[in-house]
DNA sequence: TGTATGGTACGAAAAATTTCCTACCTTTGG
DNA sequence: CCAAAGGTAGGAAATTTTTCGTACCATACA
């Protein structure tokens, strides 16, 4: 059964699957388990239902045509991300992505080093 | 029953109420759920029990003294946000936050004037 | 006084999310 | 050919989150 377009939201635990296609690209649902066991302990066939969950959703393809699926992401990883980020700077900080910065540098988690990264970063964009 | 320490992850609606309190300060819950109604429909009993679920895990205080009860929240602002900023972070962008910059800078919602606040911060911050 | 109004408490229903059991199919190797 | 291993599908149970009905208490005021 086919679902709609509209921005699906994934789930925390859609996420964590699109966290992994996103580093290893298109995957198997064993392969894709395998991956989250190193986090969690997961059983093979609760993988599976999301997986295919998800593509009902829309949040994933499926090439069927191997008995082993492959599963790839429906949309890019920065088009997803950038949505999700934009929903949290929205909630979070009303939309202020300095708001957010301020929040970053007050935060003690935030390294030197990642600072002096950001400060190239704006610098290049100069440009 | 009084719950646990440990950490508790606001869920989507316990975060919208948090957002209100964070912006009105401690208040009762008809005022959260006349603010909360301005966004979306709401009953009041579900806004009244969403409170009392949030007292019972520790992310609010109650002041039962009158008999409209006056809540607030349990830790400061800027430390749940940390927290759960952190954790976007991490989820998203395994940590770095330079990443999460790289993100917002490649979105055309943020804007040039955001792009100008963002640099003055960092400048200020060389001190 | 007694009734309307507006509060809290509580329990349970409804909905969404997560987990897993079971059936069944395909491939592989002895 | 048969059994074992490893896939998919689907339903349903379990859990978590969300919603709301109802009982009950206090205050206000006609």
């Amino acid at each position: 059964m086919e679902q709609q377009r509209k921005l699906v939201e994934p789930t925390k635990s859609e996420l964590e699957i699109l966290q992994v296609l996103w580093e290893v690209g298109p995957a198997t649902v064993r392969a894709v388990n395998d991956e989250l066991l190193k986090k969690k302990e997961v059983n093979y066939t609760t993988t599976l239902k999301f997986m295919q969950i998800m593509v009902d959703k829309g949040l994933l393809k499926r090439d069927e045509s191997q008995m082993k699926h492959v599963y790839s992401v429906a949309e890019e990883e920065q088009k997803t991300k950038s949505q999700l980020l934009n929903k949290f700077v929205d909630s979070m900080y009303q939309g202020s992505a300095s708001k957010l910065m301020m929040q970053l540098l007050g935060n003690s988690n935030t390294s030197k080093k990642e600072l002096e990264e950001i400060k190239k970063l704006l610098d290049n964009l100069e440009d």
